[in-house]
DNA sequence: GCGATATAATTAGGAGTCCTAACCTTCACC
DNA sequence: GGTGAAGGTTAGGACTCCTAATTATATCGC
């Protein structure tokens, strides 16, 4: 006998919210899209499940669990902003709780301290040590495995590629599914298309230069979101 | 004192893995791509993140854990082929154990049968019950949201992006990360650009039709690995 | 100023995912 | 017909992630 017990064992209730939901994509007159679409998602699926794999394997050979490796890396990037737990929480999508505990063990192995903010003594504020930036310099390697495939494909392509799928972080974004998102296509400071007929048609008004879609940032510690319309 | 044992107490060994992998993507010369990859990556990561999130919303709502909804949706698109316990495991990277585990709280809800193969009497032949088939048709909309945002993005750019996709898993495959793909890209009775100047370049010599980029298939149920070279 | 409320973080406890190891059964081969 | 291999199940353990409750601090209202 298994030995889960709510998903497994609870007699499923007559989905209410099944119902209502159970139209929504047929009723959009789509012309001749949801397939491609359908494929799209589910190449994105493989991928998905690829990134989840080498990252558990990481995990393993470092004795690091995923989280604690993420927010390793994450801390060793983004160096200018004193990062917090509850920051960091909601850029993984987690709960303060789990990520609390994360932090706690990577303070119990040396790798991060954590010091009461001077702004605010209920907040933590997190600083790698010597030896947790040693630590993520090793395993900023983990996704080493789909680097080598990366490599192996043009550049024009790639660069096709990052753009389309920041348009599709974006448009996530824009219907809420997302909530932190970093990218050039949410930021104030970005003016699509202002360069016309030009390898690098983008400006960032920040910087004050053009961008070539490749020079497209994914996570850009200047990020402005757009002031919010409505 | 946080609860979690392994990754949070044991002291880290000193990595002897970790000297060896560590210079491995410096090593090679690349011509100004690595920063570009690293982006792709990332976007695929942030992508990943919604997927699995996705999923376990609806997993939530329809009392049923990611596995099972997998499971459940990849039975109602494979009738052809009777699929077995070791077969799904494959599929989805995960080993028999855990699958049977999955399986076994399917068939307790009614969801699918479990049925002695007539060839080999220790192999189980799955399928889905009448139920089943209603709940699977509900669940095949749980990335419904990513839909919507795909739905608006234009047509050509999702063909050349699906590609791009393609033959990043199919680099993955032969790397040896990936070990089911069912993709034209790594098919024997794939010809790729064999229709030259045409909107249908390459061609399926089983089907013995020419295809298009957006006509590549991510899941084919006539795929047949192309022979080992080595 | 001081109490009420809100917020940052932690702790405790629980369910789910996924694994390894051990086992049973059936098949295949000699 | 026995031995080894293969399909599957069971048991048990570690990790992920959550919710709820708690603590400490900040902020707001009066």
């Amino acid at each position: 006998m298994p030995k889960t017990e709510i998903f497994n064992l609870t007699p499923r209730p007559p989905s209410p919210l099944g119902e209502e939901r159970s139209g929504s994509r047929g009723m959009r007159g789509e012309r001749s899209g949801p397939d491609l679409d359908e494929k799209i998602i589910a190449a994105l699926e493989r991928l998905s499940h690829v990134l989840r794999t080498l990252l558990w394997e990481e995990a393993v050979e470092s004795r690091l669990s995923p989280i604690q490796i993420q927010t390793l890396i994450y801390l060793s990037s983004h160096t200018r902003d004193l990062c917090r737990v509850g920051q960091l929480a909601q850029e993984f999508g987690l709960t303060p709780a789990t990520m609390s505990d994360a932090v706690a063990s990577l303070e119990a192995k040396g790798l991060l301290t954590r010091t009461p903010a001077h702004d605010d003594r209920r907040a933590q504020t997190l600083r790698l040590t010597a030896k947790g930036r040693r630590s993520a310099e090793k395993l900023s390697h983990w996704a080493e495995a789909l680097h080598e495939s990366l490599a192996q494909l043009p550049q024009t392509e790639k660069a096709q590629a990052l753009k389309f799928l920041l348009t599709l972080i974006e448009a996530l974004y824009r219907a809420g599914v997302i909530t932190v998102a970093r990218i050039c296509l949410t930021c104030r400071f970005f003016r699509p298309n202002v360069h016309r007929n030009s390898q690098a048609p983008h400006h960032c008004a920040l910087m004050d230069k053009p961008l070539a879609e490749r020079d497209l940032r994914v996570d850009c510690p200047e990020h402005e979101p757009v002031a919010a319309s409505s």
